[in-house]
DNA sequence: TTCGTAATGAAACCGTTTTTCAATAGTTCT
DNA sequence: AGAACTATTGAAAAACGGTTTCATTACGAA
């Protein structure tokens, strides 16, 4: 049908970006660009890593450096327009930061990886609490339930030799 | 008065400590008991990092590998004893866990890294719900509250411009 | 168009964590 | 207690995610 209601949106989206952008000082960038359109084409409730954003543009064919990508992802977080997650090892996560999408919380098998989200507005509204009655000034709150999802328990059980590590 | 609770305490620990890891297959190391002693000597609401537990044990004159640490720490996530907190940028930090100490949670500012706990027992109440309501088995839940803490907040307006990265 | 400078890509670098491997030391069995 | 089995160890090397450097490019204001 090619409706492009994407692209429609896109154009709208970049001329956001690329105001917010410039009022700040800084440039609207391609590869700015680029990144802001991966995550617009990222279906809800999957996260993104740099790894995985270089992945996608060299895929499409953009000659785009890691370094640019860590820093535009610096900068997207910085402006509110995305979230930083910790949700697994060693790696962190972005997505697109309410108010474009609704805040979540995570629930992340361990074993194989697998992330399930849900809303809880009260959790929210703690951290909102907490941090004001201290004077901090709010950021950003993540409740993360770490777990083991149905089809893991079970092999889970017979591994139990899995821990030591040689 | 060297009443010496914590020796008491300690070789009731190692005791424990011991069949828990025999049952399983695990050896009883010195060098995991000497872990597990950092830990009951670090003030409730100090995490430790692998690193800063190789400078304790380095200091008491025990010669430790570092890969022993981390091999130690994953073992004792694995059996529950410890829990991992995803707190700071670039390390992870440990903490005895529940039953041990009491379930908490944390607001960190992100400028000077300082470390508040709060106690929210609904928070892990929905932590509980979620998991079960999915068929998932829970191992542990965390709330962190990203924020700027009152003496960071004046500093950091200042140095808006610290967002660009060149 | 020109100019100033923010932003870029490639490569070097950094700190944390993991892996490798030969040597050591808990555990169990006799 | 001693032997045998093998989990665990320390040291060094490697891997990994992320950051910095620097010469070059290209936004965007004038």
């Amino acid at each position: 049908m090619e409706t492009n209601g994407l692209k429609v949106n896109g154009i709208q989206y970049s001329e956001a970006l690329k105001s917010l952008l410039n009022q700040e000082g800084f440039r609207f960038t391609n590869q700015r660009q680029k990144i802001l359109e991966i995550f617009k084409n990222t279906s809800e409730g999957h996260h993104l890593s740099a790894e995985e954003i270089y992945q996608q543009l060299s895929e499409q064919g953009e000659n785009i450096g890691i370094s640019t990508i860590y820093r535009a992802l610096h900068l997207m977080v910085k402006l509110g327009l995305v979230q930083e997650l910790g949700l697994a090892e060693g790696r962190k996560y972005y997505e697109l930061s309410s108010p474009f999408i609704d805040q979540h919380h995570h629930l992340v098998c361990v074993q194989c990886g697998d992330v399930q989200e849900f809303e809880e507005d009260f959790i929210t509204k703690v951290g909102i609490s907490e941090s004001e009655s201290r004077g901090y000034s709010l950021l950003n709150c993540q409740f993360t339930v770490f777990a083991l999802c149905p089809s893991c328990q079970s092999l889970y059980s017979e591994q139990t030799d899995d821990i030591s590590h040689n």
